[in-house]
DNA sequence: AATTCATTTGAACAGTTGTTCAAATAATCA
DNA sequence: TGATTATTTGAACAACTGTTCAAATGAATT
């Protein structure tokens, strides 16, 4: 049953064209990357970490600093620093009880000019 | 008051290297670049929303394809593809009473491509 | 006009997320 | 040692998100 395509059959599922989705299924990436492209995604989603990594862009900082560039408490802006070092997006390196938080990769700068380039366009 | 940088003064806030702050703070992408950025990613932080558009860089799909495709109710997939379309990433013909999604910006291909870079790496 | 089918819509629900607050670490300094 | 300061942590809370379900649209077909 429902072997051709562009042809309304009664299947019991309600596929319409067959052809085109299972050749699509084969070619779809793998769970666990389409899972980690949207955590990763996850982690940009939210303005006060794009804030933190623009920042970083620009020099390393303590969490104080940020906290005061971002006018936020230092224990918001530790918890997000938190989940971008999980990420892996930031590292950071203690100095007596100051602790410097750095841009851990270089792609992330490339990924935030595409994504400004879709929102420009049109 | 607070006019050196890397002396801890007594500041009623609570900036250790305020140069590096206000240097940073010029260098700020505008407020609503920031959200935007946020508003994207959003749209990229759900694992069925990459799978839609994954489906859909190999071939433009009806609602009811891509439902059977991703094993999910047409009306979960409706929600989303709403979303994809309101973030201009998708964009849907009709033809009788099949409505056709097919992607609508050439630029998620190569945001994808920089994320798979970063998850790929060390 | 009534029926069928693809899709959309809105309300409801559980699960997740970002911030706040208070308390705990950890490192310096008196 | 005790006090101070930078940061982290965990619990709590409101706000948001993705899916489901039932009902509504809209467009063929009979």
């Amino acid at each position: 049953m429902c072997k051709e395509n562009n042809e309304l059959e009664r299947c019991t599922c309600n596929i319409i064209h067959k052809e085109v989705v299972e050749n699509v299924r084969t070619k779809m990436p793998d769970e666990e990357v389409l899972y980690s492209l949207a955590d990763l995604f996850k982690i940009f989603s939210d303005s006060t970490r794009i804030r933190i990594l623009y920042a970083l862009f620009e020099s390393e900082m303590c969490v104080c600093d940020i906290s005061a560039l971002l006018n936020m408490t230092v224990s918001a802006v530790s918890h997000q620093l938190r989940l971008l070092k999980q990420g892996r997006l930031v590292k950071n390196r203690k100095d007596g009880k100051i602790v410097y938080y750095s841009l851990d990769d270089i792609h992330v700068k490339q990924i935030f000019q595409q994504g400004l380039i879709h929102i420009n366009e049109k």
